[in-house]
DNA sequence: GTAACTGTAACTATATTGGTTACAGACGAT
DNA sequence: ATCGTCTGTAACCAATATAGTTACAGTTAC
């Protein structure tokens, strides 16, 4: 269906704020996690602003963090705020109303996809941002697990 | 997500040639119920043959019908045949690996996307063609509901 | 004031979908 | 055998969506 990654880039994106506490991060860090240019970042970053799942700082010190807390934020949240509303799509042109199967297949269709993308809300919805953190720890646990209280969040290695 | 409709025009055609019982249909028939072009529908009759869902005739008086009852085939068969396997994508490019965070979230994310897909494949594996034709039914009862034995389908209402 | 940020416009490249014409090949009917 | 009727498929074009890039105005910390 979607050959499309906002999804999943989104989800990245909220999961380095949540994983950075309260530091806010600035488009570039994110840009180079995500391997993409930081101008897509902030481009994503206005859509999951407009949906109030982050704020953002302009000005120098400036960056995104979360709105809420990661336990207060689920993927459907996510996923309604950066893909389109819907699984799939009714036909381009509407169907000949000649038709016996063409007049009423519209109304079908509709009731299958409302069942489709509920089926995807219960799934999303029961998924939040702390919950991506948490099944993402236990394959970095064997560093360290704690940060020092007040240090900057390192994300990427910078070997310059 | 899916900014397609063809799953939606697969599951018209595939309902189309319920509807018509065993009679073969040609692609300008179908084409004319869904509004769009022969060929268009040819290609996706190519897609469903693959798929084992339909069988064509080429040749004068040839066409496509069902390949097998109605009630054996489910909108998933469809969906899979038509669609991309997935409901989103991952990443374009790999995230960054010198990252806590992006060295892992694809492993989080496939699980996620396989819970969504398998949620979407629950629902639409419970849904038949001929569940779709029944859904129709109740909207054309009042013309007649019964075709004479032997008699052409008319589909689309041909007046010249 | 200056340097460091975000927000956003403008442009390009690429992929997918859908529509169209055209034609080779299969096949039923005569 | 050939003729008209179909499918299968190639080769285009147009429209749209995603993604990447440069550039720059506006905001903010210091």
């Amino acid at each position: 269906m979607s050959t499309s990654s906002r999804f999943a880039v989104a989800v990245h994106v909220l999961t380095l704020m949540a994983w950075a506490d309260d530091e806010p991060l600035k488009s570039e860090q994110v840009a180079e996690s995500v391997q993409t240019n930081p101008v897509v970042i902030r481009r994503m970053l206005c859509e999951l602003a407009e949906a109030k799942l982050v704020v953002s700082q302009t000005g120098a010190m400036g960056g995104s963090k979360l709105a809420r807390e990661p336990g207060q934020i689920t993927l459907f949240d996510i996923y309604q705020a950066v893909e389109s509303p819907s699984v799939f799509s009714l036909h381009r042109h509407p169907p000949s109303r000649n038709c016996p199967v063409g007049v009423n297949i519209g109304t079908v269709l509709n009731e299958v996809l409302d069942e489709v993308d509920s089926a995807v809300e219960r799934v999303l919805a029961n998924i939040t941002v702390k919950d991506v953190v948490s099944r993402l720890r236990p394959c970095v646990v064997s560093t360290n697990g704690k940060r020092k209280n007040g240090a900057r969040v390192q994300l990427v290695s910078t070997r310059n």
